[in-house]
DNA sequence: GTCAATTCACATGAAAGAGACCACGGTCTAGTG
DNA sequence: CTAGACCGTGGTCTCTTTCATGTGAATTGACGA
């Protein structure tokens, strides 16, 4: 019981944060510095929509943390907000990634028509079913027109196939009373063309592109959410143009930028600093790093952490890059040694490409002639990461 | 030396199976009047 | 007679296996200079 009371005590006095909610990454801004064109765009694509009339089909493009689902979801409460009380429109965001939730063709739908007020089991029933009910709710609700948000569409389509698109175009024919458009979010420029031409041509869309925050816009988002959530001179001279030095550098990802001002906060504000000061921020990158790293490892799948504990032991003994091959090895052996089950190579293969994917590891397909094809593996966890992800691993996998 | 064919060691794709989860409808059972 | 327990069927979904096909350059071997 040592000096609880102080701690707790002392937390409000001593926090630099005036509203921690604004730093947030989830919370939903006023206003949007530096999209209103978007924003203005988006508006006269959605504005038929006021008067019950279809609206082409919007698709928006634009990498990570560029405001395209906050300046898509801005002009959608700002429709709702006018149509309130009449039948006419009715807007849904859904969020094609989240697993679990709707990231199949079936869950979409039922994700839907939650949303529009229907009862649906989470499995179980034949897809089509599903699809006349949600039919048969759209009827009964009488409005005249439904806009669907589809973010991070690509992933969708990705793993249903477009022929999901179609089937929800095709609605509108089977539709009487109510209309359907799209607006796509995605952060893929090229998955348009992954689109089957014939479904393209029937989407008849309009296409927008977010082009990512330049450093001095991010400063600028960053110093008035700052001025918001942070009490008065608490962030030093520079740490601002740093944050958003940091974040431009990657992707020009505002979202990271603000999770950078946000634990640079905590950071300081755990050790008591009254300020947060430059070397704060370096922290917090460093932070965010290695919880993202610590946290794919601890959550992955038991093979998942075989195959990463293989490369990493792999990676130990050999410093220029390791193959395929290597790694199917000692995770055999490894497999067998404790006595977990062992997958083909093909399985370990798509396991390695996600690792990939997920940036712990840095693959590379390359051709050493006679000496086949294969993926030439490098670690990207970095050093002082390195010991707790093994610590992890070996933990969980009991070795 | 040059050139095309060969060959390796996987990558990459497609399809399909196993097993978990679940809904639905029918049948059986037990409780009720 | 009826409500609830129980079962079989059929559906989705994830992870995986199986089978098939693709691929880039080092190597090989034939060829001509």
């Amino acid at each position: 019981m040592v000096n609880l009371d102080k701690i707790f005590d002392s937390v409000g006095s001593r926090s630099l944060f005036k509203n921690k909610q604004m730093m947030q990454s989830n919370y939903n801004p006023e206003n949007i510095p530096h999209r209103d064109k978007e924003i203005d765009h988006i508006a006269s694509v959605l504005a038929p929509s006021l008067l019950g009339q279809k609206t082409s089909n919007l698709f928006i493009y634009g990498k990570t943390g560029t405001g395209k689902t906050l300046s898509v979801q801005h002009v959608a409460d700002e429709l709702t907000k006018r149509t309130k009380d009449s039948k006419i429109l009715r807007i849904e965001y859904i969020n094609c990634k989240l697993k679990k939730v709707a990231d199949t063709e079936y869950r979409i739908f039922a994700e839907l028509i939650k949303k529009i007020g229907g009862e649906i089991p989470s499995t179980g029933l034949p897809t089509d079913q599903v699809y006349k009910k949600f039919v048969e709710l759209l009827e009964e609700n009488d409005e005249k027109l439904l806009i669907i948000i589809l973010d991070e569409i690509d992933q969708a389509i990705k793993k249903i196939s477009d022929g999901f698109l179609y089937n929800l175009m095709r609605l509108n024919s089977e539709l009487n009373k109510t209309q359907i458009s799209i607006i796509g979010i995605s952060n893929d420029a090229k998955f348009l063309e992954m689109i089957d031409p014939r479904v393209k041509s029937s989407l008849s869309e309009e296409e927008m592109i977010f082009s990512p925050y330049n450093a001095t816009q991010l400063q600028d988002i960053l110093k008035k959410r700052a001025e918001e959530s942070f009490k008065d001179g608490v962030v030093s001279e520079g740490v601002i143009a740093k944050c958003a030095a940091y974040a431009a550098r990657e992707t020009g990802d505002a979202r990271r930028a603000l999770d950078l001002l946000r634990v640079a906060g905590e950071i300081a504000e755990r050790v008591s600093s009254p300020k947060i000061e430059i070397k704060h921020i370096d922290e917090a990158n460093e932070k965010i790093e290695r919880d993202k790293i610590l946290d794919i490892i601890e959550t992955a799948p038991r093979q998942f952490q075989l195959v990463l504990y293989s490369i990493i032991e792999l990676t130990k003994n050999e410093k220029d890059g390791i193959f395929t091959g290597d790694v199917y090895n000692f995770y055999n052996e490894l497999c067998k040694k404790t006595n977990f089950e062992i997958l083909t190579q093909r399985r370990v293969g798509d396991i390695i490409a996600e690792f990939d994917m997920l940036g712990l590891i840095n693959a590379r397909v390359v051709s050493k002639g006679r000496q086949g094809r294969t993926r030439e593996i490098r670690l990207d966890i970095p050093e002082n990461v390195l010991k707790k992800s093994k610590d992890i691993l070996i933990d969980s996998l009991a070795i």
